[in-house]
DNA sequence: CTATTATACATAAGACACTAAGGTATTAGA
DNA sequence: TCTAATACCTTAGTGTCTTATGTATAATAG
């Protein structure tokens, strides 16, 4: 069987969020199914840390949102990327990177004096 | 010029902590010296952030520590991973392995449908 | 027809690991 | 002799998360 989801590392839901609008318009609750998804249901966004990410973003400029009532006659909030959030995430998809280079670095180094 | 180091996302200081000490016993601030070199200066291990970590750890019973003096007469506190440490780095790296395959998957997946 | 599940939002309390900034003390080198 | 490097520690503050709770509607199952 599948392990539970991993919970969450600090600092890495935004990325998350806005790679996900960065393939259009959505509204949280489907972000946050999204990324379930595609993760093979190994990461899980929990609402509570869901909602207030969205309304950091919108904040620092990097969503615009807007209610839509959907076909079925269903109430959400549509974020869509603004370009500060399209260049942002640009930013932290290296930054990612980078980061899992640098731990990959740290963890299958092998010491070549002592570590003393 | 390198860039700045990062900071750590919360989180993964425990496993970089522990893969040092399996090398051998080391203090904390060779630990701190050992991480930030072996990722060339890319990750910065703040005092402030690593003096408790150790803390935890110990109380956690995945190291020890004893006060040695070195050769130069300088003191330290020297931590050595215990059993459960050894076995908790396992978890962790594989913890941390899953998590940046889930990340990549995420980060990386293009929709096959409608995000919505 | 009714009860439950899924959709969709939100917030509050609490934990916890980090940063920034400060402090002590010794040794080595300029 | 003064500074940089070594080596430890702590506190205050911040920010993001988890857990729990609350609201409301639509779709589905029994």
């Amino acid at each position: 069987m599948t392990p539970p989801p991993m919970t969450l590392l600090k600092g890495t839901l935004d990325v998350l969020i806005l790679k996900t609008l960065g393939w259009g318009p959505s509204h949280g609750y489907a972000i946050s199914r999204w990324i379930q998804q595609c993760t093979g249901e190994e990461l899980q966004v929990e609402e509570g840390a869901l909602y207030p990410a969205l309304r950091r973003l919108e904040e620092k400029g990097l969503l615009d949102s807007a209610w839509k009532t959907s076909a079925t006659g269903r109430e959400a909030k549509v974020y869509t990327l603004t370009a500060a959030g399209r260049r942002q995430l640009q930013t932290e998809l290296s930054a990612w990177s980078r980061y899992v280079s640098a731990m990959t670095r740290a963890l299958e180094a092998r010491p070549t004096g002592a570590i003393a």
